[in-house]
DNA sequence: TTTTACTTTCAGTAATTACTGAAAGTTTTA
DNA sequence: TAAAACTTTCAGTAATTACTGAAAGTAAAA
């Protein structure tokens, strides 16, 4: 297989495979261009290369630097932007969790605490307030889990300790 | 707050957390009037309740019990199926994280697979395999991660590890 | 301060996704 | 065996989501 098409094929994957987790395609695919390109790209090497508009590009690349997943890289003698992504998937990885916990985990916690306030007169309400403070407790472990998780994955000891799981 | 209302509210929470992570928003809208309802309901009562045709709470229905998160329940004396959720919150974690395992991780590990068998002529393929690889290794470091989290959990003596992490 | 080279915004529209409703299919009852 | 009671399917369409392209905005150079 050619790098050509197999940097195509990745960039396809990268799309579908976002989208099914609820990340927009074309900034999926604007950063699986970026990941496989050794060198950075200015907004018109991107419009080429996906077949996307001017806005499309620019208003992808501003999200994926919210994320924090590209950056901005300067050419001398040159006054376009061009732009590189961070090529360490494990912070890549780390990123996208907490930007995702950032945008989901904590609105979800508000608002579930909200609902306990149901009027408690009502026999319904019982299970149901049983039910929001199980989701509760669940949404929280497993958000404090995966910190101890990826805390783990980056020390040796406990690292070590976790693969006894596996 | 009416139990009504906070039911409502919570219905729609769920949706809209749903459609975010890439499940469909009345699929997850079912799935939370049945999380809060203490009886079975007919697909004439979900249809009434969500203000959905009868086509779409069958199509959604049937989906929600391929993931396992819900079931038929017979009323005797009733020709109607009625349905119920589980309701053990933990149980909901497992199941949801085994069907995308099954729908997402395997297929995406096969793809990634096959990427690495790019034309190694190519200078560029070298930091492209090298990230292929990357991807793999990562994935299935969360895949088994996951693992271990949800054994931890459930573990008393790992449990207690897990905490010192926290 | 004007021109040039670029970036950003957003109204209109295209693409995608998911629902509706009626007809076909299935099972139970009589 | 036929009618009744219910479930399933899917073509057409509605709702949602995200892109396009041109105009407005910004900053550097001349």
């Amino acid at each position: 297989m050619k790098f050509t098409e197999a940097q195509f094929e990745f960039i396809q994957l990268w799309g579908n495979f976002g989208s099914q987790w609820g990340i927009n395609k074309t900034m999926a695919q604007v950063h699986a261009l970026l990941l496989t390109s050794d060198e950075a790209l200015s907004t018109d090497d991107i419009m080429e290369n996906l077949a996307i508009s001017r806005g499309g590009a620019n208003v992808n690349l501003r999200e994926l630097m919210v994320w924090n997943l590209v950056y901005k890289s300067a050419k001398p003698g040159d006054r376009k932007e061009f732009f590189v992504a961070e090529k360490d998937m494990w912070e890549v990885a780390k990123r996208i969790t907490r930007e995702r916990k950032r945008r989901e985990i904590e609105p979800l916690m508000h608002h579930l605490n909200r609902l306990k306030n149901v009027d408690e007169a009502d026999p319904k309400s019982l299970s149901f307030v049983k039910m929001v403070g199980d989701i509760e407790r669940l949404v929280s472990r497993m958000d404090k889990t995966s910190d101890a998780l990826m805390k783990a994955e980056e020390n040796a000891f406990f690292g070590s300790i976790i693969r006894l799981l596996k």
